[in-house]
RNA sequence: CGGGGCGUAGCGCAGUUUGGUAGCGCGCAAGUUUUGGGUACUUGAGGCCCCCGGUUCGAAUCCGGGCGCCCCGACCA
């Protein structure tokens, strides 16, 4: 009987809540860096999946957001991020966080709720339009909701810089933008509401300038390969100044909102491959060889104009998912931003912006990489690597073997959405094709009587049986 | 901002022409069943029919006015 009470007592620790909450604090405050919780069960996830299309969602990337729980929209163009979502957001967020901190850019976070002030000194306070959210405080001060922030980081860095030794600078931040469109649509790619990363460059010259602007070309290039995608920077319109120091990066997807025109070899190029630091003396070359080759979005595109025959020329459909210009002295002038160079006088900061569409990038990667069944993830951007299935939830064999593999993967810190719900194997296949997780590790008691697993690729449908141990050996490797 | 469409259960829809107090499929809950690609059956819960006003004995339905959302175009990361 004492022995029945202790179970029960021993058990009941275990199943309070706050006892794993306490437990688990407490590991998290010895340890030195805060970490992400990894992985997680499909039973315990709020995942809330459509198996029909919404009627509002006409595009694919929308329809399937939607339907795999990674958004719900709140208003027209105004959506909140699921915890699936909220992942792939999180993932491309970093990725360009590492290339920009890597090209020397240093992060910051401005406010997202602005002064009316320094859009009056600039001038766009008028121009803007109603596309800019305008907003009075209680004092009824005029503030807007910011729809980027040059005039803002211009005010910042000019208060604190004053000399030309301080300079270069190129400060970035990753932040939630409005612009009040009159027509938003296409779900997260043409929202109101949107996720970026600006960029700011400070110089002294044009030359400096302009090795700030071939620094972001960079690392534009490696940040879109690493998420999977093929971007092709294509010449855009800088107005009056700027000369060809503006481009737009675009993504070739069949769903794309403009037809481009480039030459065929874009597609083997490859920047991760190159071997290019950041240095004026390497970057010159390397920016003289990507821009090279001829790419023009419909607007721009000129029959006849290209190095190559027209009737070779690569004919796609793009998505618009970066911009980079210089544009000098146009808001270091009206908002009195200079630095004392080396003989006292004063120069006017040359400057320049670089932005990438954090958010709608997540809608853009499924227009590139989705199938009839639902989203094929790139693995560096997968809210999970490895959807575990578990065929026969509830049988002692296929209970265990899935607990091992959950626990193993965690330990080789390899992400993992375990579905241990009880649930039809149809359900769970067609579920997880949807949420498009890169790899799916199939465990049925068929399988288990010859001792494999099923380990399939989502990309290509591929599968494979293997050993259990093989088939960890291989999504670890 | 011009042109068009739609608001009925969580999702997809019917019912509106001809006014009589709301229905189907999926999903959800319970049970049986099934167990390797959205299994089958039974039972059940779930609606201020977008809102406000008007007409009428009676309005999801007719009339007026709002609001919201979607699509095409112009505009944009």
């Amino acid at each position: 009987m004492a022995q029945v009470i202790r179970l029960f007592e021993v058990k009941s620790i275990c199943l309070n809540p706050r006892a794993t909450i306490d437990k688990l604090a407490f590991s998290r405050l010895k340890s030195v860096s805060p970490k992400r919780i990894l992985s997680m069960r499909l039973s315990q996830y709020f995942l809330p999946t459509l198996k029909e299309n919404p009627t509002e969602a006409q595009i694919v990337s929308h329809r399937l957001m939607l339907r795999a729980g990674l958004v719900r929209q709140t208003s027209a163009g105004i959506y909140a991020w699921l915890p699936l979502g909220f992942r792939v957001l999180k993932k491309i967020e970093q990725i360009v966080r590492e290339e920009q901190d890597a090209s020397g850019a240093q992060e910051v976070l401005m406010p997202t709720i602005q002064p009316a002030e320094l859009w009056q000194l600039s001038g766009r306070y008028d121009v803007y339009g109603k596309e800019m959210l305008r907003i009075k405080d209680r004092h009824e001060r005029d503030m807007l909701y910011g729809p980027t922030n040059e005039e803002m980081i211009t005010d910042i860095f000019k208060s604190f810089v004053k000399s030309y030794r301080d300079l270069p600078r190129n400060l970035y931040h990753i932040q939630w933008k409005f612009r009040d469109e009159v027509r938003p649509r296409f779900g997260v790619m043409r929202g109101r509401e949107f996720l970026m990363k600006d960029a700011y460059s400070f110089d002294l010259d044009f030359a400096g300038a302009k090795l700030a602007y071939q620094k972001m070309f960079l690392a534009y290039l490696r940040t879109y390969a690493r998420m999977g995608l093929k971007a092709i920077p294509m010449r855009a319109d800088s107005g009056a100044i700027g000369g060809d120091m503006s481009h737009e990066f675009i993504i070739l997807a069949d769903t794309g909102e403009s037809a481009v025109y480039c030459h065929p070899d874009w597609l083997k190029l490859d920047p991760l491959n190159e071997s290019v630091s950041y240095n004026q003396k390497e970057l010159d070359p390397f920016v003289e060889r990507w821009t090279s080759l001829y790419a023009a979005t419909d607007e721009k595109h000129k029959p006849g104009c290209a190095n190559i025959p027209d009737n070779q020329l690569l004919t796609a459909r793009g998505i618009e998912v970066g911009h980079i210009f210089y544009f000098g002295t146009k808001y270091s002038k009206p908002l009195n931003a200079f630095v004392t160079g080396p003989n006292g006088e004063q120069i006017f900061l040359e400057m320049g912006s670089y932005g990438i569409g954090v958010s709608r990038l997540v809608g853009a990667i499924i227009e590139a990489s989705h199938d009839d069944n639902g989203i094929i993830w790139p693995e560096s951007v997968a809210p999970f690597k490895v959807g575990l299935i578990n065929l026969k939830q509830g049988a002692a064999q296929t209970d265990k073997v899935c607990e091992d593999i959950y626990t193993k993967l965690n330990q080789a810190k390899i992400d993992v959405l375990y579905d241990d719900r009880s649930e039809s194997a149809g359900i769970k296949f067609n579920g997880m094709d949807l949420i498009g997780l890169p790899w799916h590790l199939v465990v049925g008691p068929r399988g288990l009587e010859k001792n494999v697993v099923e380990l399939k690729y989502r990309k290509t449908g591929e599968r494979q049986e293997l050993s259990i141990d093989s088939a960890l050996a291989k999504l670890a490797g």
